[in-house]
Order: C-alpha cells, then structure tokens, then sequence
RNA sequence: GUCUCCAUCGUCUAGCGGUUAGGACACAACCCUUUCACGGUUGAAACACGGGUUCGAUUCCCGUUGGAGAUGCCA
C-alpha cells in the first residue's frame, strides 16, 4: 500500500509552498487508494507554537485534504533516542565533545579556505566515553559518490566529502529533525517521501542512516519550490502568503488547490480540474523540475471561475458565511430570496466571495451607497423629470426592464439616456450588476429614495 | 566561496529529433451589451548564449551566463 505523510513544523502558519506539497501528498495517496499520514514535527521546542499547529490543521481542512493518521512527532522522541543510540552501539555514529565556540573557528576556517564545510571529525574513532557533555554524529561514509534516485529530480550525485558528520542527538539529548524523521517515516512505513526540494541535500544524509539501519529506502519525490513574486524562496514571514490569508479573501478552496497544482504539475493543456479529475491524473512524472513563480493574479482568475460554477444557493451560502464571519448585519430572508436570483450576475463581476459579499451588502445591506464617482455625466431636464417621476412595476426582471424601455419610448428618451444615471444612483458606482436585477431586488422606497438622493446631488 | 539543481511568451505551462512552437493568466483591439463583467473573434508576446552530435535540434551532450536551494546541535 502506497503511504505518504505531509509533515509541517508548527512554526508558522501554513504557506502556500507546504499547501502545495500536502496537496502532492494527498493527491498521490488518494490515486494510488493509499493512505495519507499527517505528521506535525514539533520537535524544535522555542518555535513551535500550538496556535501553529491548529492554522495548519484549519488550513488542510480548508483545502479538504483529510488525513487518514495524525501523529505529533514529539510523543515520538524516546523511539528516536533509542535509534540513536543503537546507531552509536552499532558504531554507526559517534560522540563528539567538539565545543560550539570550536565548531565556529572550524566554519570560519573553512569559509576562508573556499570550501563546505566540514568539522574536523576529531572525535570519529574515539570509542571511549569522555568527559563533558556530547553530541552524537552519523558517520557519513568517506570517499564515496552518493546517489539518489529521485523520481522528479532524476538521479542526483554527490561527493561524500560534501557532507559533514550531521547531528542525530543534541548536546541536551534531543533527537535533531534528521534522524527524527526518519525514523518516523520508517516506522509508519512511508513509502513515497514527496517533498520540498530544500530537502534534497537531506536525503543523502537520512538515505545513510536507512542504511545503517538496514531499512528498505522510500521512493523520493522532490518537487520544485515557489518562488515569490521576487523569484525567492517562499518565507514564512510573508503572512500575505499564508493559506488561511486566501481563505480570508474569500477564496474557494477548490480554486486554491487547483491553482497550486497547476503550479508545477500540468496534465497537457487542461487548466481547470476537478478534486476527482486530479485524484484520477495525478502522478509524480508530470511535475516539473524548475520552480514556480507564485502569480496572485492567476490565482484570482482561478478563482472567479470557480465562482462563476456555483448555483445561486451555492452562492448565497458563501455570501452568508463571509458576513457572518465578518459580523455583518445579516440581509433578511426576503430580501435573500430576491438577491438570489441576481447573485450570479454580481458574481460575475468579481474575483472573490469577499468582493461579492462587499458587493451585496453595498448594493443591499440598510445603508445608502456611497456616492465616490468620478464622472457626473451632465443631466437634462428632460431625463430628470423622467426619474423624478419614474417608478419600476413590481415584475420580474423582464418585465421591469420592458416596462421601463416602453416608458422611456413614449418619452422618445434611449435607455442610454437614463442607464448611467439609474446605474449611479443605486449602486454609486460606474461598474455594477444588470440595472434590471438591481431594480428587481430594491423595493420601492430604497428605489426612489436613492433615485431622490442622487438626483439631489447632481441638480 | 563550495556543492547540487534548474532554464520555452511578463507569469504558469504543453512539447519528449522534423510543429506555422500549442494552451491558460495578464495585456491590446473588435463584436455582444444599459455600463462593467461574462462570452466570442483576433492580435502582440518565448525556445538565455556559445559550441558540438545529427541529414535535421526547443528537444541529446559540453561549456558560459543567469536563477534557486543546501551548506544549523531549525525543520
């Protein structure tokens, strides 16, 4: 059975880099029937943060990538101690007295001499137990070429003199991420490792200790990383990049997932897919190999298609929720059953359910629209004794608009002369929904009275 | 610095030795229309550079350049 794990470090919120990545995961479990393990590595005790682990957990529920095991990698820490020490009892690792400020002397050294660095090793073949507080290192093979067949990378090759004896147990005893996650995979028996691929250089190292251990290698995907829109690293001090920002923006979670895994994965020329159409296509094969840039836009383009794919009653529920969650007076439920029918149209004019819901409770809510135009088109006598004394049937939209054309007619005015001017008066904006379904959603008083207040301003 | 990886329109990408180099976002024009948007039509826009290999390279190989990642007793 195929196993993957999406394994974060409670040290901020979810970004889009690891949304991605638990996407891959998901996605890669779910096409193979296989299970998908959620593994919060909350081993580093100064930066994780609970409030972290939740973000993260509300983020991958967001996205509805349901997990078939979680586990918190801390509960796990005698385990990896134990490892470490079968590896120092194999002679697999050993411990090392080399103090901090010794290290540091080494790391400038080698910075000076232009090369990796790598600390002198001292302790390497000293089997006796010493004075004085250690650290336990993993023996790296010497004068050796390390491979790596990575299913997204190739075949990756490295030099063993690159790589330094790493650090499996802290001074303070503490398991480093190295060995931790290895040992974590190995014994939920993860078989497909998809990661970022900052971590390429790691798999060397935890490929070494597989070894020791006479364990079975995993398979190693190592996608390309997003990039900003500077084309850096994704950091996780830009909060705009966060996953629950999006959610906050009203983006649809299906939107989000799609736009990421068209972020280094295509399947031809196929744009928008489906939950169930990226479970039946997925594979690792077809992601590529250089990283991507993030592009917001797209993202937003995604999305208002997304949107535009909803039914009304769809609609009005994501309307409902953003207002509520923004503690919005909420529209009563007459006033709904008429917005309803319109919520498409005013969805098609924008890119999230925030812009939409901002929309309806600027067009709808219980306060007159702001009157920010630019442009005051000049109005005539004629035109404005027309809408002074104008008033829309109660209709459906059809026979609103019909009603109003015949009106016009006998006038011998276009809808042309008056739509600017209707149009400005009840939303306050140049760009807004049909006139009709804003005259079919209005009563009569909010009507007249925004057609009185603009008239007003513009005598 | 050293090591590793990467390189097709501005961005995301298709392409897997022979194509008028395709699609999407963004952009421009036109059509539709009560405006905008949607939709439709069209347009501008790319194989980083230099060597090979080959009858033929965007595609394979080697350099150069550019970019990214790693280089932690973080994960």
């Amino acid at each position: 059975m195929i196993i993957t794990r999406f394994s974060p470090a409670p040290t901020g919120d979810l970004h889009i880099g690891g949304a991605r990545t638990a996407l891959f995961n998901w996605l890669f479990a779910r096409h193979h029937n296989g299970e998908f393990h959620l593994r919060i590595e909350n081993t580093d005790l100064q930066r994780s943060k609970d409030e972290f682990t939740n973000s993260i957990i509300e983020s991958l529920k967001w996205m509805e990538l349901n997990w078939n095991h979680i586990s918190y990698q801390n509960e796990n820490l005698n385990e990896h101690v134990k490892i470490a020490n079968m590896l120092l009892a194999s002679g697999y690792a050993y411990r090392c007295y080399t103090s901090e400020e010794d290290l540091e002397k080494q790391r400038e050294q080698s910075k000076k001499l232009g090369k990796v660095f790598i600390h002198d090793r001292k302790w390497r073949n000293v089997k006796e137990v010493q004075e004085g507080p250690y650290a336990v290192r993993f023996k790296m093979p010497l004068n050796q070429t390390l491979t790596i067949n990575d299913v997204v990378q190739g075949k990756v090759s490295i030099q063993s003199d690159q790589l330094d004896d790493f650090v499996i147990l802290r001074r303070n005893g503490s398991p480093t991420y190295l060995l931790s996650a290895v040992v974590d995979d190995m014994n939920a028996k993860v078989t497909h490792v998809i990661r970022g691929n900052d971590h390429l250089t790691n798999t060397f190292k935890q490929q070494e200790i597989l070894k020791a251990l006479n364990s079975n290698l995993p398979i190693y995907a190592h996608i390309p990383l997003i990039h900003n829109c500077e084309g850096a690293k994704l950091s996780k001090r830009h909060g705009a990049l966060s996953v629950l920002e999006y959610k906050k923006q009203g983006i649809l979670p299906m939107a989000f997932c799609n736009y990421l895994l068209r972020l280094g994965w295509s399947h031809g020329n196929d744009e928008i897919i489906s939950r169930e159409q990226a479970i039946k296509w997925f594979n690792l094969e077809n992601i590529g190999k250089a990283s991507a840039r993030f592009d917001e836009e797209k993202l937003y383009s995604t999305n208002s298609i997304y949107m535009r794919s909803l039914t009304e009653t769809e609609l009005r529920d994501e309307v409902f929720t953003f207002a509520k969650n923004m503690k919005y007076n909420l529209i009563n439920d007459e006033t709904w059953s008429k917005i309803s029918s319109i919520l498409p149209s005013i969805a098609a004019r924008t890119k999230t359910i925030k812009e939409l819901s901002n929309d309806v409770y600027d067009f709808f809510g219980s306060e007159l629209p702001k009157y920010n135009y630019d442009v005051v088109k000049p109005i005539n006598t004629k035109v404005k004794n027309f809408l002074m004394k104008y008033v829309p049937i109660k209709g459906s939209k059809e026979e609103i608009e019909l009603n109003l054309r015949n009106k016009l007619m006998n006038e011998s005015l276009s809808l042309k002369d008056v739509a600017l001017h209707i149009r400005l008066a009840l939303t306050g904006r140049k760009v807004s929904p049909g006139l009709f379904d804003m005259m079919f959603v209005l009563s009569e008083y909010e009507y007249t009275s925004r057609i009185k207040a603009w008239l007003k301003k513009v005598s």
